[in-house]
DNA sequence: CCATTAAAGGATT
DNA sequence: AATCCTTTAATGG
């Protein structure tokens, strides 16, 4: 638990813009800080919810096991993002496993805020609304993509996604700024981490991509927008 | 086209 | 040294 929680850490967030100064301090004062290593759990797939988080720094793997114990991961959650919220989708018990993939600081709070937090700013609510939506709306995208794309296509999309989402700028192009194994690809992606090493290979003997372990670099994301369009 | 299986080499701890 | 990650090839749906 740290004690200096600086408003300025969540200040300028989307959730948190047009909460007040006071409120901002409050909601601080009630936060557990936490530092979470590279690959523990932050929490799992049907434990009882009891908090929901923040994501202050680095980045998390949701991963989802299906009941055939097979796992999917559906999303990554960046920093700045909230995460854990069953409370808002009325759940008792979180949906999914939360993962750090590498080094993250996390801010949590106890689900019985949630609903003063939501009742009395509304801006809080009405932005934190539109990012279930929008995610939910992300997740059934994912689905039809399942559905109809190619292996490849899908594959594209998904490190598109993650360079999107957490691309850094190099000399060389945009770099994954985290550890992403060709295995955890395949999660994304529903294939395997054969085919998805086969695709990189080809990709990078093509100029498209530089990639070693658990390390990928975008250096034409132009060409690989237009596999991801199915388009060659 | 893609999954599975198997084998082997490099990287990491 | 043991384990993890990646690549490559062969095979079969």
């Amino acid at each position: 638990m740290l004690h200096k929680l600086d408003v300025s850490l969540i200040r300028d967030l989307p959730p948190f813009r047009d909460v007040k100064e006071n409120a901002l301090r409050e909601l601080l004062a009630q936060a557990g800080s936490h530092h979470i290593p590279k690959d523990a759990n932050i929490f799992s797939q049907g434990q009882t919810a009891e908090e929901f988080f923040l994501l202050l720094d680095g980045h998390v793997r949701v991963v989802k096991l299906t009941p055939q114990g097979e796992q999917f991961v559906p999303r990554y959650i960046s920093a700045g993002e909230l995460f854990g919220i069953a409370i808002a989708l009325g759940l008792e018990e979180y949906p999914a496993t939360a993962v750090a993939a590498r080094d993250c600081v996390v801010l949590s709070w106890p689900n019985s805020l949630w609903p003063d937090l939501v009742a009395n700013h509304p801006t809080f609510a009405s932005n934190t609304y539109a990012m279930v939506g929008q995610r939910l709306s992300e997740t059934q995208q994912q689905l039809a993509e399942l559905a109809t794309e190619h292996v490849e296509q899908r594959v594209a999309h998904a490190i598109l996604k993650l360079a999107n989402q957490t691309g850094k700028k190099t000399e060389d192009g945009i770099v994954i700024d985290f550890p992403v194994s060709r295995e955890d690809i395949s999660d994304m992606t529903g294939t395997t981490l054969h085919t998805v090493s086969r695709l990189l290979s080809a990709w990078e003997t093509a100029g498209w991509v530089k990639s070693g372990r658990k390390q990928i670099t975008l250096t034409d994301g132009h060409r690989l927008v237009m596999i991801a369009n199915g388009k060659k």
